[in-house]
DNA sequence: CTTGACCCTCACGCTGCGTCAGGGCTGAGG
DNA sequence: CCTCAGCCCTGACGCAGCGTGAGGGTCAAG
């Protein structure tokens, strides 16, 4: 098969089959006149890097890989994993950041460096973690990291599941009236899921009071696990609803 | 302020300052020496670039942003805000894909080309929207364009919500029989969402009616909304259900 | 005078191709 | 036979945001 057919059908463009080429990541058999002509092995093996691009491991680590006959895969997925988590991350507080601009500008526009300001200040109170250290005294400092040895991937799933269900709903109730039955059955649901990530320490829950009360700052506080759920009207609207439940 | 003062108070390296310099974003006062002096309003400049530049945003746009003043910066800010969002899906799918083949080489370790398969047929799932265009007609998918601009926020959410219960549902219900109550209740709920989502129209029925026998090709109806729950799994089961029930 | 300690300006390196630029081989039509 | 279209080839620069030397000037202390 020649490079543009191979390249049709395995969703990449020629140029990126010449790179493979000549990066030896993927090196076809040549006819007399220097044609590149692919094999359906060559198509099984492209497919791979396709794979392994997607997960954003670079082209000379795939190689490695490849040749090396995925030995050190698994090791290689996980690293790529927390690489990949770390990035989403701070792609979230990004968008956090951008969504709080747009807040503080749509009202008034009054733009300027007065969002840039407020930018700024997302930035740093999410940046490192200071924040939690306003929060949390270092005592409950100390039980939260505990905690974290204890939670397990499988744990971690569940919660997430928990929250991504909840969250949900909770977007579908935001038209309700925050003291109405349905609202405050969220507010139990939501309040189990923090015990939960607290583990009833009541330090802790206090710690997270605190961080309740302040609204400004609101950040998650099982944040790592809930990134994809940055939507700030669930979170004023269980504000609303935690303050007159009681 | 000498470079490194003013660097190290602002977090940036000498090496960005100079940078920021040759492109005209940042243009510090010079001694007689040719050594770049800073002041205080160089610093809030530098804290405007560092926040944007943290937002994603390519420092030449910023340079042009800041030079006009913030003027077109809103709309700048939801570009920006989709484009994150963009690539947030994109992480969570790469994500996901590691998950699903950290999973399949965990209890067997059967490494080699099994989990990139398994990692290929989870991109190939979520990818483009190349399916769809596979099992819908032309006059249908004009129809499913139409719909999409009835497609409000609300309903979006409502659907949305509606997904995640079933597939939460249906999870839990893994083990059951595919032929008990339970089971074929499961297969109407989600009927009546497919439903929902073809409005009805027998045409884009169909298309849905192909896409049900060519197992192979599982991807979601309403996908776009749903890109959290990737649990094949789910859908095979489903898959199963469906068949016994007729 | 020498040695640091800073400062400066090139200029290449990295990632994954896109995009010309310059040319070769081949079959069809003039 | 010539030419033009169409597909193939190999360089090589471009992009984003700096990191990282290389090579060299300035200034004050020893």
């Amino acid at each position: 098969m020649n490079v543009q057919e191979f390249g049709k059908l395995a969703g990449v463009t020629v140029r990126a089959l010449h790179h493979y080429d000549r990066l030896g990541l993927l090196r076809p058999q040549r006819t007399d006149a220097g044609y590149r002509v692919y094999s359906t092995r060559d198509l099984e093996r492209l497919e791979q890097i396709v794979a392994l691009k997607f997960l954003g491991i670079p082209l000379k680590q795939i190689k490695g890989m490849l040749d090396l006959n995925g030995l050190e895969l698994p090791d290689a997925l996980r690293m790529q994993r927390t690489v990949l988590e770390q990035k989403r991350k701070l792609l979230d507080r990004a968008i956090l950041a951008i969504r709080e601009a747009e807040q503080s500008i749509g009202p008034g526009r009054r733009a300027d460096s007065a969002l840039l300001t407020k930018i700024i200040e997302v930035i740093e109170m999410q940046n490192d973690s200071s924040w939690s250290e306003k929060y949390y005294s270092p005592e409950a400092r100390a039980k939260i990291d505990e905690r974290r040895k204890e939670w397990t991937p499988e744990l971690q799933a569940q919660v997430s599941k928990q929250w991504t269900e909840l969250f949900a709903d909770v977007e579908a109730a935001l038209g309700e009236d925050p003291e109405s039955e349905k609202a405050q059955a969220l507010a139990v649901r939501w309040k189990a899921l923090v015990a939960g990530f607290t583990g009833g320490d009541p330090e802790i829950g206090e710690g997270l009071n605190k961080l309740y009360a302040d609204k400004a700052n609101w950040p998650a506080p099982a944040k790592e696990q809930m990134a994809p759920f940055g939507n700030p009207k669930v979170w004023e609207y269980m504000s609303r609803v935690m303050k007159c439940g009681g």
